[in-house]
DNA sequence: GAGTGGTCTAGACCACGGC
DNA sequence: CCGTGGTCTAGACCACTCT
């Protein structure tokens, strides 16, 4: 029989469907264009709506498409970047920094964060937690939770508003009085919190990615930020070079 | 009847169950632990496998589980952290890194390696991929091409090994001759390659930090990295934030 | 109300690792 | 060989958005 070379390891469906409909998006579509409903694209390839939504899922987590629930599936723009590197030292909220401060409360704070802040968890101190956005294009990348232990702004009164953007302000107001010594950074992926999951327009358990920074001050932890950027539609950058190259 | 206050919002069950399960290992399971099949799971939580998968799934997601076709379900340590920060300016494979040169060949360059090279895509210049693994603590963390234009390293000759990890040594000898103006990185989400799974002892598909970085060199780019890292067990770190640990 | 993607079910078979 | 997770099916219903 003249069969072609046997499969020793077969590649799954899902896995050709995403390269078949991958180059299809190259060739045949456009940004924001919409793409036939996944019933249809199922039946066009001769799968279960569940195969054709693996393919889909992986093609999403990979920036190329986006999918709304209600609306339909549509061709992602590429990647924005976004500036995340820690090369200038400076505190959240200086001289405006594109993100938006929402609100400011004084909540009981994960163990695991009490830990990053030096503090003992038992002691209970209390911390500010400053909650942001950041936009870019008028999007919502990123949402986070800027932790500020009282200690570090001492002369934060508590006679400005309790809660709220106006007193976010005044934390980071506070903030910038501090000299900043360094700071620190870690990346890692993660899935959005249902709180988070609002603010970025995306359901719970959306892929995320975490960026994790301390500010250290006089020798100790000042600050913790636990940022949440939207991975589908977020590339991080740490520039320290990047417009070396614009001369072209 | 004294029904409970009705869900404006029912939690979907997979969502649920992640909670419950997520809860479970803190308590009931210690690292290395092996957990019970996801058909007993399954029946155990009365739901259908594929519900109970989505639980599980979003879980490696998130690094606290690791899954191994024909051997089970483990509770994963917690996620190591990654060094990848551009604050020592220094070439790749300068004296020792943690990165093990595996091979070099003279392939044809993606057409979007070429634009971040600034090369023209038709003229075809040779350039040389190395590939090399990150291994921390024995195991494979990152899997990493290396683009280095032909013009970028004059001096090799073609008369050594024209590939493998002899080759691919001497492409970054020469590299480290040149003088390092600067360099720039971005990480994004993306799904593992066919190739970088099987370095990764993972399946294709799974999902990865993508870490691009430039190498400036006399005003040009003088090379270019495409790493690859496991999203479920790696932490990137950028200064000395190596003890971060989730805050989730 | 119509149409979309999101969740869920109850099965089946396959690929892989260890025995 | 058996048990594991990985893939796949053919349905069903739900939540959401737009008209």
């Amino acid at each position: 029989m003249g069969t072609t070379q046997l499969d020793s390891v077969p590649e799954p469906k899902y896995w050709h469907l995403k390269t078949v409909i991958g180059e299809a998006l190259d060739t045949d579509f456009s940004v924001g264009e919409i793409l036939p409903n996944e019933r249809d694209l199922a039946a066009r390839f001769g799968v279960a709506r569940a195969t054709l939504r693996q393919a889909l899922e992986q093609l999403e987590l990979e920036g190329r498409l986006q999918r709304r629930r209600g609306v339909g599936t549509t061709v992602a723009p590429p990647r924005v970047g976004v500036d995340v590197s820690t090369t200038r030292h400076r505190w959240p909220g200086a001289a405006d920094d594109s993100w938006r401060p929402v609100d400011c409360g004084l909540p009981e704070v994960p163990a695991a964060v009490a830990r990053l802040l030096d503090l003992d968890p038992a002691a209970g101190a209390p911390v500010h937690m400053v909650r942001r956005i950041r936009l870019t294009h008028g999007q919502p990348v990123a949402a986070e939770q800027l932790y500020v232990p009282a200690s570090s702004v001492p002369a934060l009164t508590a006679i400005d508003a309790p809660s709220g953007p106006t007193r976010a302000r005044a934390v980071l107001r506070e903030l910038q009085r501090l000299t900043l010594d360094g700071q620190d950074r870690a990346v890692e992926l993660g899935s959005a919190r249902a709180e988070d999951a609002k603010e970025l327009d995306r359901l719970p358990g959306a892929p995320v990615l975490v960026v994790t920074t301390r500010y250290f001050s006089a020798g100790r932890t000042a600050a913790l930020s636990l940022g949440t950027y939207r991975a589908d539609t977020c590339r991080l950058t740490f520039g320290d070079a990047g417009d070396l190259q614009i001369a072209s």
